[in-house]
DNA sequence: TCATTTAATTCAACCACTGAACAAATAGCG
DNA sequence: CGCTATTTGTTCAGTGGTTGAATTAAATGA
């Protein structure tokens, strides 16, 4: 069978919301304490474990073996160092073990890379190319043969790949078909239907699909979630040639009541505004968008290829180039009061700045903090920060192969009984 | 000693993040069988909570002895009739063990409720009074006084009280400060601390403070969230003489990482508009709060107490006073705007309209849904609806209360082991 | 009246956690 | 070098809570 899970399947409620039965005890706390040895910072030991979970360090160890017999935990080799005593065995995520498949396509290139259990990118492949003239099955096509090579560098590396997420400049629907990839020019596109014809894409490991199709803006912010400033609470907003977002609330990624949210690039700013693609006026896109920073820049006709643009801009602020300048703190303005907005209604403490964002953080970020402090009730007693994105242009891939690995983290269960 | 916790105590995880101990077990399946009882719209029998629990009819029995002993459930007296077999004893929520009391400070009134565990409101007292010449300590004292008859009431109908809720229309900080309540003229005003002579609201019971404080807004929702729909995602607006929201995401409100979300009324509808308290410019509030109503309709000098005022626009634009509907409608189109923008990026399908606002919603929800269609990207295929509050004027007072017995409802362990 | 059917309880078995005792491994100190 | 203090990790009997099957309870219908 070749089912292919919609995109909610990214984010696993860790928590059971229905029956705790009998056996849920040890899942809960297989997840409990493998989460604890990701999030630590040290090689956590066994009694700094039971120390910090409350539980019993005979639980600990029970668990710990289980983890281990499952290739998830390691014993840290060089040991860490204590006082007196016995010295501690540190416990890390295992190198060779699950690993997650991250892909990405987007209006300029293709991407692929390899997450193992620790976060780390242990393979990464971009793919230059202007996708917009290209069918979404040749597209497709290309993908799953850099997604073969991909898989060939895990086996390589001793890994085994656990899944796979597909990151899309688009909305996807349940069934993980595309809705609307306005810049992309795809509108219904089943992209799991067209990916049926390559295996290694389609399988089914045990209930769990190969593979989640999901928003771009979604992933990247998952991928910021993991690799930045651990759980919490920001906004992450990509700005590539749309303006997507991201909504990680106390840890987890918003999706919204159908998986929508985060269309913040058609915010209106000015309701009266100039016309957008998507029938309303005066959206954010039009103020902040790739094309109107460049048109405001006096680069309307430079023809600079979507993904160095902003780049290029940096480099023509950093060189103190008035129009730029100015282009990007109108942008800046527009972005601004659209925060604004978001902070006032969800009380966000941190904003980041992804994707084309990224490099024109210090340009933006003066105009936005004016907006902010003008305009949030709030922003008195509680500051917003508004940081760069940590990773770097192809997040979306990153997060993706992120996300598979964080859901077996967060459910190991699943991934020990596969064995 | 008299802690009383802050309003995030409001909504507590049901499921433990912490450590899973071998007693969670009964403490997450006391709470899942009687979320089903709370939930169901019969009686269930035990047996239909095991099938649709996933638990064994030995597990579901015992743990209903629990819930039975502690008054939490008892069994529904006329035994529901089934076809054949033994008859199913069905179970329904105790109506005569704890109760919540919900109290709020309003304007132009007081209000206290008492409500029992499956929702009912046994007690309920409006004192109608301008409040804004009135001291917080004043104000404060006679609240305590109309508490004391509320608590008096719950005693009457054999009710214990298990905790105490207390909306004010402001921002409401971690230790139960009023940080700001404009409307009410309240700034930086110790709740706890100046209820701290009424006993009745400032006892502890077993670690549980006995009295939170929390926005008006947010407690609303709470209300809404119990008494409309059932759970999902929704956005309730509150408008009052400022307006507030709530934020219902997947059943749970969402507080923000400081406790200050839906700050909806400031933010901005058109970014050079008319300035506003706040500090900004062109916020919602001056287009949609009740003062720029009042005064678009021409109404801005009759000086109508505040809580009458939308039942008086509501008359008027019912018998056809074409400035009245024509300041509706344009309150409308700026709700419209602002909604669009928060359904952009949430994706909620439901906005409630609540508050004053409710009498209003036949002359608000046409430009309110023209505005949504043109401006959220996915509007053709993921509707949203906006309809009235099915909680009346004092939706706040109910919502606390009932904020108290969800809690018992969502963690039934506690109330038990106080016994 | 009796077979049928569904509801609820009882009870031995079992799973996973608990707590205490114990073994292992090291640093510090005389 | 040997002893003690100290901390880590494991072992093991004990226990709480769920499981599954058998049993009892209480109705309907032929």
């Amino acid at each position: 069978m070749t089912t292919v899970w919609h995109c909610q399947g990214v984010n696993p409620t860790a928590a059971p919301a229905g029956a705790v039965r009998q056996g849920s005890l040890r899942e809960l706390n297989l997840a409990l304490v493998l989460g604890r040895i990701a999030a630590a910072d040290r090689p956590p030991s066994r009694a700094a474990l039971a120390a910090e979970t409350g539980l019993t360090r005979a639980t600990v160890s029970a668990v710990v073996e289980d983890l281990v017999a499952g290739r998830l935990v390691t014993e840290a080799e060089p040991t860490p160092r204590a006082g007196a005593g016995r010295p501690a065995r540190g416990l890390v995520l295992a190198g060779d073990g699950p690993a997650g498949l991250g892909l990405e396509v987007n209006v300029d290139y293709l991407a692929a890379c390899v997450v193992d259990l620790a976060g780390t990118v242990r393979h990464h492949a971009v793919h230059r190319a202007d996708l917009r003239p290209v069918s979404p099955t040749d597209a497709l096509g290309r993908l799953a043969s850099i997604a073969a090579t991909a898989r060939a560098a895990a086996d390589a590396e001793g890994l085994t790949l656990a899944g796979a997420a597909l990151g899309v400049p688009g909305l996807v629907d349940d069934a993980g078909r595309v809705r609307l990839a306005p810049n992309l020019g795809w509108r219904d596109v089943p992209v799991p239907q067209l990916l049926a014809g390559h295996p290694p894409l389609t399988e089914t490991v045990d209930g769990v699909p190969a593979l989640v199709v999901d928003n771009e803006a979604n992933l990247a912010a998952l991928g910021e979630l993991h690799a930045g400033a651990g759980p919490g609470s920001f906004l992450h907003i990509s700005g590539e040639v749309g303006i997507g977002a991201g909504i990680v609330l106390d840890g987890a990624l918003y999706r919204g009541a159908r998986g929508w949210s985060g269309e913040i690039g058609h915010i209106p700013v000015r309701p009266d505004g100039p016309p957008c693609r998507c029938g309303g006026r005066g959206c954010l896109e039009q103020y902040a968008g790739q094309e109107a920073i460049l048109s405001a820049a006096g680069l309307a006709g430079a023809d600079l290829p979507a993904d160095t643009a902003p780049t290029r801009l940096a480099e023509l602020a950093g060189d103190g180039e008035a129009t730029v300048r100015r282009a990007l703190r109108e942008a800046g303005t527009a972005l601004g009061v659209t925060v604004a907005s978001v902070v006032n209604l969800l009380d966000l403490d941190t904003v980041v700045l992804g994707g084309g964002y990224a490099a024109l953080t210090p340009w933006l970020r003066p105009q936005m903090l004016a907006e902010i402090e003008r305009r949030v009730l709030t922003a008195a007693w509680a500051p917003v920060t508004v940081r760069p994105a940590t990773l770097g242009a192809t997040a979306a891939a990153v997060g993706a192969a992120g996300s598979v690995v964080r859901r077996i983290i967060a459910r190991p269960a699943g991934w020990l009984s596969r064995l």
